[in-house]
RNA sequence: GGGCAGUUAGCUCAGCUGGAAGAGCAAUUCCCUUACAAGGAAUAGGCCGCAGGUUCAAGUCCUGCACUGCCCACCA
């Protein structure tokens, strides 16, 4: 058996993977005698390589599935990508920059052929680095959300929200980037803080002296102003609300109106209402029948504006605004201001609001369905804090504009009835079908066009939990029926909005039910110094390198480890590194294992516990075990990963296999073979527990041990650790009642600790045995050193123990007090006298500093009546404790001299 | 403006329903002890953000404040 000294990872990873594929370990089908778990993976973008964010997400996706089927679930993974609308349609768009085109000189249909050829090149890239990050998805199912099946859904969808009339067109203030050249949803503008200017500009009245001085940070807005308006309860301006103003440079009449809106403490108190293209301005002339006059088009360029400035940019005709309004004396002052300004989420360009005929989406009906099943808890969100949030949302939605004015995507499926030239049917209703119409209901004509917009991607990725299963696809869907609702859904909190809202909203509508029952939100991945890593800030740590230099399994540990349930988390080369090293321990521990396998029989799995130290492995085990599943189970991954860490590295290796080389040097094979047995079943039921989060590692030890401790002889769907269902959770029950096991063996690890002190202290070589004497103080313990001196010879490398009753210390010999014993360790001519004095020393000062505390409590009448007897008890117990300590530590600093 | 997190060792973070401050990394000392130097044994390092309150007892519960970060908002 051959087991390299250092865990390689390449080599295993490559392995599994491939075992795994080729075994269909993944897939999933229904099956009415298991219970489902399923999940369906946040599609990435097919723009998307694999970043920190993807590698944590999908971990702990990887993490719960690959739990779940350890505890026997039926479980089933979703993979899939997102055509992402807007961000794919933008790289094409680069790339055909470089070649100097743009996508109107190849035409939408050409353009389109350029778009897929693009996805069927590169679209896959992130599903197969999901593939080299462990992931147990069924790939049989891989779904896009463009591909046939998903737009049937679609479509479906579409036609069904048309028909109860939910799906309106309508012309309306939306958000419009004029680069992207595209209606953008609410959510998709980005706010961000700008230095800009408060300009303040004087409005005059018209039909008598004086002006009221409004504040703006658009001047150039001030062409398309049809009124002033003020708080209602504003004394300053309260004569002349009514009055009207002559526009400034456009020579226009306007009104000053009185609108609760208005905040008489911001600025000057009157605002300049440009309804077109403000969204507060736009409510205003709603309430107050203002006319509405657009003066910015689709390319962001004025117009409706007098002759100077049309055709300008916004930012040119602000420019020209602010120096025409100050060569007239319009301009009172410029203030400095910083306010937040709306950028596309995809592109950054400043959002223009503006008036636009666009598809809208009424949500209110599925909001409240939304709404509903998140305060009757069918969706509950870990950390529970997202619920408000979330619910606040939804409540407050407006509605959804829903058609993008891009090319890539799923084109609206509204057709219009047209003349031969084209021009739509006044009189014909616009049909919502899956295919064009042969003719027309109203007028028999037989001409169509097809809407020319498409939806935004966020409609197909709300459908993605049913469309996955083929919704819209043909009846009586059978892995419809059976995978929905899936079980959990793992996001970050950046796209609870954006998706997950949305995701609840369209399953309330069209399954009746909610797309799943829990939503786990993870933080963010940030960099060492907490910033968001972004590629413009260059901290991007790239998790495929960090796979291919630390492993994917130390990758996947680090991951985990640092995720606490909606808290962001900051990953360095560091934690990566400390993760390698696990993986290492656990790899070398097991080598050690399998090492002592050799010259063993084949192994039966018998458990017999034979001495304190396999009692105490046992029943910490099971301890651990019980806290890693309940961690597991609670999405608390970080804990789980913790909790076995300290388990394998502490308990196990530190301890344990320390003391069971005691036995494995035994010539005796039945003594040997009887702690191996234990060292075994500890092993496999660890590998098993942390394989969710170590797949790789944990099937390689675990296929070699199996080999190894059976000879072979192993039921061939128990060789592969993914498949066999969790052991851990049929504890051998050896450990149970052990309870004293652990008191017991703390007895010993506190005298084998003290002795190492000692050692440490004196620099006493590790390879000179000393001889040790024990002065018992404690009757009761007296028994458990007495059958475990091997334990402390073994650990503390100790020749030989003297143990009793008034056992005097010798010269020359260093001493040490535990709970129960005096350590005398004989020390001729290696004690350095004045060392030994300093150590009691310190010894004394923390033991007197214990004392008082201890007094201190036991002096207030306080304490002793109203605390817990068994409180005061413990105090008492620590304050004689520490008073022999200091007794016997004062006695021997005395022996000294 | 509203809401939500966080503030514990030099760094990254644990500390459950209140009863003697923990881990990893970094630092110091000693050790290649036949699983592992990617390791072992030990050492040092903390007014647990600040101020009050509840309690016999507060890192832990309550209130206020400060700072940091995030989300939301009709920030002219």
């Amino acid at each position: 058996m051959d087991m390299e000294k250092v865990y390689n990872s390449k080599n295993v990873e490559e392995k599994w993977y491939k075992y795994w594929i080729e075994n269909k370990s993944f897939s999933s089908k229904p099956d009415k005698n298991k219970k489902p778990f399923t999940i369906v993976i946040p599609p990435p973008n097919v723009t998307g390589s694999l970043h920190m964010g993807h590698a944590l997400n999908n971990t702990l996706q990887d993490i719960i599935i690959r739990f779940k089927k350890l505890q026997g679930y039926n479980t089933l993974w979703v993979p899939g990508t997102d055509h992402g609308g807007i961000a794919t349609q933008n790289v094409v768009e680069k790339l055909l920059k470089k070649e100097g085109k743009t996508k109107y000189d190849l035409g939408r249909e050409k353009f389109l052929e350029r778009m897929w050829q693009w996805r069927n090149e590169t679209g896959d890239i992130i599903l197969d680095q999901l593939k080299k990050l462990g992931c147990g998805l069924d790939w049989d199912r891989t779904a896009f959300t463009m591909d046939e099946v998903r737009s049937n859904a679609v479509k479906k969808a579409f036609i069904e929200l048309f028909g109860k009339g939910l799906i309106y067109r309508g012309k309306r203030l939306v958000n419009w980037c004029s680069r992207c050249g595209t209606a953008l949803s609410d959510i998709e503008v980005e706010y961000e803080d700008e230095k800009s200017n408060l300009w303040h500009i004087k409005y005059p009245f018209r039909d008598s002296d004086g002006y009221v001085i409004v504040a703006t940070t658009r001047p150039e807005t001030m062409l398309g102003d049809t009124a002033v308006a003020v708080a209602p309860d504003d004394e300053r301006y309260a004569g002349v609300v009514g009055k009207t103003i002559n526009l400034p440079l456009v020579n226009k009449e306007i009104k000053i109106v009185a609108d609760y809106i208005v905040d008489k403490s911001f600025g000057t108190g009157a605002v300049k209402v440009t309804p077109a293209h403000d969204a507060t301005d736009n409510e205003i002339a709603k309430r107050n029948n203002l006319e509405l006059i657009e003066i910015i088009d689709v390319s962001g360029k004025m117009i409706n504006v007098p002759e100077k400035y049309a055709s300008l940019s916004v930012i040119e005709a602000r420019k020209a605004v602010v120096a025409d309004l100050d060569a007239q004396g319009f301009l009172v002052k410029t203030e400095d201001y910083s306010h937040s300004v709306g950028r596309c989420y995809r592109c950054s360009t400043t959002i223009e609001p503006l008036m636009s005929e666009q598809w809208f989406l009424n949500v209110k009906g599925m909001s409240k369905n939304a709404v509903d099943a998140a305060n009757e808890e069918k969706t509950v969100f870990v950390p529970q804090s997202w619920k408000k949030p979330y619910v606040l949302w939804l409540e407050n939605l407006r509605d959804w504009c829903i058609s993008r004015q891009i090319w890539w995507g799923h084109r609206i499926p509204v057709y219009y009835c047209v003349e031969e030239n084209g021009q739509r049917k006044p009189g014909c209703e616009p049909i919502a079908a899956f295919e064009a119409p042969k003719q027309c209901p109203s007028c028999k004509g037989t001409k169509f066009l097809q809407d020319e917009d498409v939806l935004d991607t966020w409609f197909s990725s709300a459908l993605w939990p049913i469309s996955v299963f083929g919704w819209g696809s043909g009846d009586n869907n059978e892995d419809l029926k059976y995978f929905y609702p899936t079980s959990v859904l793992v996001t970050g909190h950046e796209i609870l909005y954006l998706w997950v809202a949305r995701m609840v909203q369209f399953g309330m509508e069209f399954m009746k039910d909610i797309p799943y029952s829990h939503v786990f939100i993870h933080g963010i991945v940030r960099d060492k110094s907490g910033k968001k890593m972004s590629k413009s800030l260059g901290n991007v740590i790239d998790p495929l390198g960090i796979m291919e230099k630390f492993g994917t399994d130390a990758l996947r540990f680090a991951l985990a480890q640092s995720a606490a349930p909606g808290r962001d988390m900051q990953v360095s080369d560091e934690s990566f590194l400390a993760a390698r090293n696990f993986a290492n321990k656990i790899w070398n521990a097991s080598r050690f294992i399998i090492m002592n396998l050799e010259e063993i029989d084949k192994l039966n799995g018998n458990i017999e516990p034979a001495e304190l130290a396999d009692k105490w492995i046992i029943a910490e085990y099971e301890n651990t075990a019980k806290k890693v599943i309940s961690h597991y189970e609670t999405y608390d991954m970080d804990s789980a990963a913790r909790e076995l860490y300290d388990f394998f590295w502490t308990k196990y290796c530190d301890w344990y296999i320390e003391l069971s080389k005691i036995r494995m040097t035994s010539t005796d094979l039945k003594v040997k073979k009887q702690v191996l047995e234990i060292l075994i079943y500890i092993l496999k039921s660890f590998l098993q527990l942390i394989s969710p989060i170590m797949p790789f590692i944990t099937a390689e030890i675990w296929e070699t041990l199996l080999r190894q401790s059976e000879k072979w002889e192993v039921k061939s769907e128990n060789k592969i650790i993914a498949e066999t269902s969790l052991i851990t959770l049929a504890p051998c029950g050896r450990g149970q009642g052990e309870g004293y096991a652990v008191e017991k063996m703390s007895v010993i690890q506190e005298i084998i600790t003290k002795i190492r002190i000692i050692r440490s202290e004196m620099n006493i070589s590790p390879a000179v045995h000393i001889e040790a004497l024990f002065n018992v103080l404690d009757d009761s313990k007296e028994k458990i050193v007495k059958e475990n001196e091997s334990y402390i010879k073994q650990l503390a490398k100790i020749s030989s123990i003297i143990l009793g009753k008034d056992i005097k210390r010798n010269k020359n010999s260093a001493m040490a007090v535990a709970s129960s014993f005096e350590i005398f360790i004989p020390l001729e001519g290696l004690i350095d006298t004045e060392k030994e004095k300093n150590r009691i020393n310190k010894e004394i000062t923390l033991a007197v500093q214990e004392k008082e505390r201890c007094e201190n409590m036991l002096s207030k009448e306080s304490f002793v009546s109203r605390a817990p007897k068994e409180e005061v008890e413990k105090m008492r117990i620590r304050l004689s404790e520490a008073g022999v300590k200091i007794s016997k530590l004062t006695e021997s600093l005395e022996f000294i001299g």
